[in-house]
RNA sequence: GGGGAUGUAGCUCAGUUGGGAGAGCGCCGCCUUUGCACGGCGGAGGUCAGGAGUUCGAGUCUCCUCAUCUCCA
């Protein structure tokens, strides 16, 4: 039967392929965590390159998948063409087929041909066929064995019809199927209009890639042929389906209909107004289902790599769907929609429906909040402006509140635009430039660092054959190894022997250190010569090339030589700790998703000595309640006494046992579990981890939370202790106690109640202090009044007091000028054994002339310091506490010449 | 990894040569009212993110650290 919906082309597909021996394969996860070059899975081909390097096995030889892909940079699609554009998109489904050494050319189109005309049942005419032009072998496929008449098939040039995975591996001629959309739906015009123009126009469709797997380059760039050929292939879902539907645009189609009917919906537009909003309705339903899938994938919205991305496309389609009249967050609703069509054919839209729901509404409103703060930014520029009249806001200003607040471009025009005020876009641009030029610069200091001399290493002794692949790593079988010494090195060059005070490194053929993986740090420990009694203490380990390991650290006596046979002993009360930490932490993340919900994902772990730290993705602070209540349910896990089990299993079975695995995290086809709780119930805890644990939750003793707080937008951090550090830090928090108790003189169970009451008390003299000073300094305040002065027909105050504050100060000061209606007065005090001085004037001398910042200035250049304030009170400071009289003897001649 | 911004009461924020820590909302009490809302009066609540420096004196100036937001790579 013919398939006419998406979802029946996608399984259609997959199981045309799986009827010719094809394993069906899942789909890879969207993010790339292991390849530094690319962000996203951004071809059908990706999980399967170490294949084709022939660098990993897999039981099957043929393999079809529907993969999820994301390309969001590159010369094909800038994000500023998706909406506009009727078939760019960032996210989408490349259906393919793959042959590792099993079928070739011949097989491949005739799958190809087979599925398009028999399956789909596309009239054969519609079709070309485009082969590389030196590949006749693929040209006598489509023309002899399969009839393709020759008007149809179309030789073209490497731009085309030639794919590498980089400047060296596997290549090969590719053989393209476009589809003909007809004359009348040509764009260029030229009467020679041809898929061979190469000219995006949109009469010509390019549905399928096939590439052959022919050749295997090399750095000088020759080419020699492969011993076992292969064959990749792409097909574009959202292409496929538009030409069987016959809807030219993609949006057309029914894997983005349902989504932009929701959206027409949401807002209750009619056809007209859908029909003038395309734009948006586009962005957001190809943004949407790409932030859906990616969140799905574990990715949440940040500041960095695939966050970023996700943010960016939220906050576009935000910011669209702004435009197009949303108030409030809608992105939850139009995910749903993709969560109910796609999520037969990709269940963890089912899993994490609720979680990328709340994702979407909260990156949402973050966006709203943001733009609120960048909106009264803005107000306060643009009133700034009227004030001056200007009607233009400068490039390096419009940037700035790009920059710094996230308000784009486009908005801030249309926000000023209805004011008259243009923006300075060149401007604009040139600040964009110098930004991205400042920020960028030192980018990659990080990869200063060479492996070369690791590498030349690890190959001559793997020549020399004293290294059979790689450096035996065995940290789970005991603490103490004998190994010989095969190289040593020295500031980075390889040397022959390190002797006594110098730091080196040392590589042995066999090591039971652990070299720090899964957030565990690497064991330290001694490696002894027994022959010569010489010592070295290994301070770090590193893994500085796959196979090679290192311990670095000092000789602390004697003399070391390549070829002598070494003694590896690793420091066992450190590495106790650190297994009842990682233990623990097991046991933490499985009481975090208990109390907190399944949400709750590692974002980060580390497992030290001393300590643990876990970070994990939720929203808000884990309240103190909660808190107590994680720690008590983790405590008696340890008491229950979990026996701790290590078993490796096929990595499908290990995952279908409900083993925690990260999300996107590479594993081999063995997998090591950890599981916790005897094997007849379900496990108590059961993950992937290939980190040193207890061997039976007992042995952690205690747990304890020493905090708790925010690392990222969306993620939280604990850091706890076990074992000796939790005795420690229980034994000096009851010491504490009992030296409170000491202190307060009171049994530790009342400490509280004897507390409480003794604040209360302090609060009340406190108070009874404040009052009984006031009265005092209104007592003295009124003795001061008989020594008023009369200088040049005014009152003049002029007195050292003793007061508790510089408050008490100003406050004889207010009381001064309601007294005496009209004067000056200078008051001093010392504090701090320091002079201090205020002055103050009534307003109507003020007129006069008279400043209290003026003559307390004055006053206080006598004892060696400054001061002002305002006319009508000021306060000053010195040094010299013995001339305070001398300096207030000034105040009347001050007063004097200013009045005269 | 780099650039920029922000951090003041429970919340939203003001605080302009460096010189009395404030407003609105919320909370508590009293008054008003049949009651509620409104209104009136009073009150509690602050390590001005943290640290160092300059100064007689720092929320305010300088430097460092931290947190949050944002742009770039």
């Amino acid at each position: 039967m013919k398939p006419i919906t998406s979802n029946e082309i996608r399984q259609a597909f997959l199981e045309f392929f799986n009827e010719f021996n094809h394993e069906i394969v899942s789909s890879a996860p969207l993010p790339q965590h292991d390849n530094p070059t690319l962000l996203f899975t951004n071809a059908g081909m990706n999980q399967f390159v170490d294949v084709f390097l022939g660098k990993e096995k897999r039981p099957y030889a043929r393999a079809t998948t529907s993969q999820k892909c994301m390309r969001v940079q590159g010369k094909h699609n800038d994000l500023e063409n998706v909406g506009p554009s009727p078939r760019h998109h960032t996210f989408f489904e490349m259906l393919g087929n793959f042959s590792f050494g099993d079928y070739f050319k011949e097989g491949a189109c005739r799958y190809a041909y087979d599925f398009m005309t028999k399956v789909c049942q596309i009239p054969a005419d519609k079709l070309y066929f485009t082969v590389h032009t030196s590949d006749d072998e693929a040209y006598n496929i489509w023309a002899n064995q399969i009839g393709v008449p020759a008007d149809h098939i179309l030789r073209m040039g490497d731009k085309t019809n030639f794919w590498m995975m980089g400047d060296v591996g596997p290549c090969g001629p590719t053989s393209e199927l476009h589809y003909d959309w007809g004359p009348e739906a040509c764009t260029c015009g030229r009467p020679d209009c041809s898929v061979l123009l190469d000219n995006d126009c949109d009469r010509w469709l390019e549905v399928w890639n096939l590439v052959f797997m022919q050749y295997d380059q090399a750095e000088d760039g020759t080419r020699t042929l492969l011993p076992k050929p292969g064959v990749d292939t792409g097909m574009g879902l959202e292409r496929i389906t538009s030409v069987v539907q016959g809807t030219q645009a993609n949006y057309d189609n029914d894997l983005f209909l349902p989504v932009m009917d929701k959206v027409q919906e949401l807002l209750g537009d009619t056809a007209v107004q859908r029909q003038e909003k395309y734009v948006g309705y586009r962005v957001i339903a190809d943004h949407g289902r790409a932030a859906t899938f990616l969140i799905a994938d574990g990715v949440r919205p940040g500041a960095a790599g695939a966050g970023y991305v996700l943010r960016m496309i939220i906050r576009r389609a935000a910011r669209f769907g702004r435009q197009i009249g949303f108030q409030q967050p809608f992105l939850a609703d139009v995910a749903q929609v993709y969560i109910n069509q796609m999520g037969e054919a990709y269940p963890e839209l089912r899993q994490r429906a609720e979680h990328i729901r709340h994702t979407l509404t909260q990156e949402e409103r973050r966006f709203a909040r943001t733009l609120d703060a960048a909106l009264n930014q803005l107000l306060a520029i643009l009133e700034e402006m009227a004030a001056t009249g200007a009607n233009q806001i400068d490039g390096q200003t419009a940037f700035n509140l790009y920059a710094t607040f996230g308000l784009p471009l486009e908005i801030t025009r249309d926000l000023v635009k209805e004011r008259g005020i243009t923006i300075d876009e060149k401007g604009y641009n040139a600040a964009r430039a110098a930004h991205a030029l400042a920020s960028g610069s030192g980018a990659f200091k990080a990869y200063e660092r060479g492996t070369g001399v690791y590498g030349d290493l690890l190959a001559d002794l793997q020549e020399s054959g004293q290294l059979d692949g790689g450096v035996e790593y065995d940290p789970y079988i005991g603490s103490r190894l004998r190994s010989d010494v095969i190289a040593l090195v020295r500031d980075g060059e390889p040397v022959k022997t390190i002797s006594q005070g110098q730091t080196a490194e040392i590589i042995t053929a066999a090591t039971p250190f652990y070299v720090e993986a899964g957030g565990e740090v690497s064991d330290t420990g001694t490696i002894t010569i027994p022959d010569s009694g010489a010592e070295f203490r290994v301070d770090s380990m590193s893994k500085p090339v796959p196979g090679l390991i290192v311990h670095r650290g000092e000789v602390v006596k004697g003399e070391i030589a390549l070829g002598q046979e070494a003694r590896l002993m690793v420091d066992d009360g450190r590495r106790a700790d650190i297994r009842r930490n990682h233990t623990a932490t097991h046991i933490l993340h499985r009481e975090l998703r208990a109390h907190l919900g399944n949400h709750v994902t590692q974002q980060g772990s580390l497992v030290a000595p001393d300590r643990l730290r876990f970070d994990f993705s939720h929203d808000k602070a884990v309240d103190e309640a909660t808190l107590a209540a994680i720690e008590a349910d983790i405590n008696q896990a340890i008491l229950v006494n979990y026996p701790v089990k290590i078993k490796y299993m096929g990595q499908q079975e290990a995952i279908e046992m409900g083993a925690m695995a990260l999300f996107g995290e590479k594993y081999g086809d063995i997998v090591r579990t950890i599981t916790l709780g005897s094997g007849d119930q379900p496990a108590y805890s059961m993950e992937l981890c290939g980190g040193l644990h207890v061997s039976e939750t007992n042995d952690i003793g205690q747990f304890r939370f020493i905090s708790e707080g925010a690392v990222a937008a969306g993620v939280r951090r604990v850091e706890a202790v076990t074992g000796r550090g939790a005795q420690a830090l229980i034994a000096e928090r009851l010491d504490v106690l009992d030296r409170l108790a000491d202190l307060l003189n009171a049994p530790v169970g009342e400490l509280e109640s004897r507390l409480e009451t003794l604040l209360a008390d302090h609060k009340n003299l406190q108070k009874t202090a404040e009052l009984l000073q006031r009265k005092l300094a209104r007592y003295q305040f009124v003795d001061l009044l008989g020594q008023m002065q009369t200088v040049a027909g005014i009152n003049v105050l002029t007195a050292q007091v003793d007061v508790a504050d510089v408050d008490t100060l100003r406050e004889m000061a207010d009381w001064f000028r309601d007294k005496a209606k009209s004067g000056t007065a200078v008051l001093a005090a010392i504090q701090n054994d320091k002079p201090i001085f205020v002055a103050t004037v009534t307003d109507d001398l003020i007129k006069r002339g008279l400043k209290a910042g003026d003559i307390v200035r004055e006053v206080a250049k006598v004892v060696g310091g400054g001061g002002g304030g305002r006319p009508n009170m000021a306060q000053a400071g010195g040094h010299d506490t013995g001339k305070i009289a001398e300096a207030l003897a000034i105040v009347p001649g001050l007063v004097e010449k200013t009045l005269a």
